[in-house]
DNA sequence: AAAGCTTTTGACACCGGTTTCCTTTTTCGC
DNA sequence: GCGAAAAAGGAAACCGGTGTCAAAAGCTTT
């Protein structure tokens, strides 16, 4: 009989059975080496007994857990969230969990932090969001550490086995094509900070489709934000006040382009009659703000799920898509222009 | 010499200073019973080899691991992830990691897939988020699994030991009164759904500064919602086509808040001169929306903290808070109503 | 019926820590 | 200088699983 109210081991099913605890081992692990008897027998004593592995007991002998980490700078709350679900998608009814680790990019010592996280806690792999995830010192620490890693990013950072990328240049292509479709020809552009692959990226989308169309992008025409808010107010502000106003804006992201949608409104310019924008990420506040905000989606959820199979199961199908598509989500921000 | 390569373990320590494993174990666990002599050379020893233990091993040893959990049903992206950050706090320079694991309200295996996900991970304790913390159920599986377990919420839900709570009520009777003190009269409320607790909170400490200022609170003027944006805008749509038309409402959440935003815009009613609207959580688009909405905000990252304390140093100062305040967030959706 | 395979099962060591209990050394009072 | 108590340190078992390897059992074959 097993020791009253104590979560039974393998020991106790191996008792109750009558084998040896190798046996009831078989058994969990679906070992192809058993006869049918004795893994339908102690296949009844483990539900009897409502029998879980012990998974600290199992990782110690298997030298890896089973615990993937998220490490992150807060690129949005939305995303964030979106990836961690992705992830789970990936490892529900397995016996992976999974760990959270913002990180602050800012900070000096934050790589010596990601050491010492990845050293105490032993990690089986870990995924990697953009911004930090252009860190390529952060990488090698992973493979140093001999921790798996898979980085989202907007861009081929690394080898297909270790990235789970979007197409940004081509998407802003697109949605800047779409811009010059309804008549736009004065357009203008709030590039995210320097030293980021996704703001190069999406600047290089859209000087490309200006270019393919033979548009001018003069200086006035380019202003540069931080991915903040306030910085969206501030670069929307200059653009709207240079001579040759545009008549419609993209802005790298969402949070720049809802900064931008103030600096219309202060300006009493209205949305998309004067001044049409798209913005970048599909986050919430697109949905909310008014008029609702035209920009461009990553199926941020699905790139989780890719980027934990590629982490827990590299061999199997659906691991092996690195690549997806974002899309233009059409709202209401985005008209012809006036006249 | 440890075997080259290979992360070092308590045996390479303890053979390479020439003790025995116990001592290096005692070094490592801060034992009173060491001399100077012996300490000094195992951390030696320790730092030379960058000796980290494992902590799979120690989770064995100990029958405790240290993790632990973060149940949620993303009442809104930003508050889980400031949720995260506190705990962060908490754990930061100990041995604990952060478990996300969302759930499924609606789904009805909720209750099961979490007793799965206990017994799988067996974690140490469980910070539960709103909505799902107003879940009894819940918390007697965590009891009954051995799980610690803190509910984050607005109402005395459970004794001090396991809850991290806010005082809903009276913020909103605060933030009514604000109204009040203005000179508004007709105020509204667009309710959150049946049967949570916050909602009711939020509904009874706005009836009861309306009470108190001998205000009528007719049918016409109150609206329920399901902390949605759509439902916000629905339940605006309500109230502002009633006959007696309210010059101000208070929204149970900024989600609706932002939909009261577009119902009153679609009835050229001007933010805050025809309507004064004030939301509840403090979110992002809180900021984003136009006008920036005044709101209430919890301190959502120190309770975080003080969850995490609570579960893992209950005995400590700051593990006793409980109960923290919420308060108004002034922006500029809130004006004297006209005439 | 014995030999030779293949399949099934178990004994035992091991993963890297902690705990128990016991031995050795040091300290101290007289 | 001696004995007793206290301090320091170690041997071995244990936590709950898995890997190795050999033994046992079942099945053919001769």
């Amino acid at each position: 009989m097993p020791k009253s109210n104590k979560t039974p081991t393998i020991n106790d099913v191996a008792r109750i059975a009558g084998v040896s605890k190798k046996t009831v081992s078989r058994v969990i692990n679906r070992s192809a080496l058993l006869s049918e008897d004795t893994r339908t027998k102690v296949e009844g004593v483990i539900a009897e007994l409502g029998y879980v592995p012990n998974p600290q007991a199992r990782a110690l002998a298997l030298r890896r857990n089973f615990l993937l980490g998220l490490l992150h700078d807060n690129p949005n709350a939305q995303t964030v969230l979106k990836v961690q679900e992705g992830v789970l998608d990936a490892i529900r009814d397995t016996e992976f969990a999974l760990v959270v680790r913002p990180v602050d990019r800012h900070s000096p010592t934050m790589l010596d932090d990601i050491r010492r996280f990845l050293e105490l806690q032993r990690l089986y792999g870990v995924l990697i969001l953009p911004p930090i995830s252009e860190n390529d010192a952060l990488a090698e620490l992973c493979l140093e550490m001999g921790c798996g890693y898979v980085r989202l990013g907007s861009a081929m950072l690394d080898d297909e086995e270790h990235i789970v990328a979007s197409n940004d240049r081509e998407v802003v292509s697109q949605a800047v094509e779409y811009l010059i479709g309804l008549g736009h020809r004065r357009i203008a552009l709030i590039e995210g900070p320097e030293g980021f692959r996704s703001a190069l990226e999406r600047r290089e989308g859209f000087l490309a489709a200006m270019q393919a169309h033979g548009l001018p992008v003069p200086p006035t025409a380019r202003s540069q934000g931080t991915y903040r808010f306030e910085s969206g107010l501030e670069a929307a502000s200059r653009l709207l006040d240079a001579p040759e106003r545009p008549t419609a804006i993209f802005a790298s992201n969402d949070e720049m382009a809802a900064g931008a949608f103030h600096a219309a409104r202060s300006r009493d310019l209205k949305i998309p009659e004067d001044l049409s924008i798209i913005g970048f990420d599909d986050s919430p506040v697109a949905a909310h703000i008014w008029p609702p905000l035209t920009t461009v989606g990553w199926p941020v959820r699905e790139m989780g799920r890719a980027a934990a199979l590629k982490l827990i199961a590299p061999g199997e199908e659906a691991a092996q898509a690195f690549r997806f598509p974002a899309r233009l989500v059409q709202r209401q921000s985005v008209g012809p222009p006036r006249g």
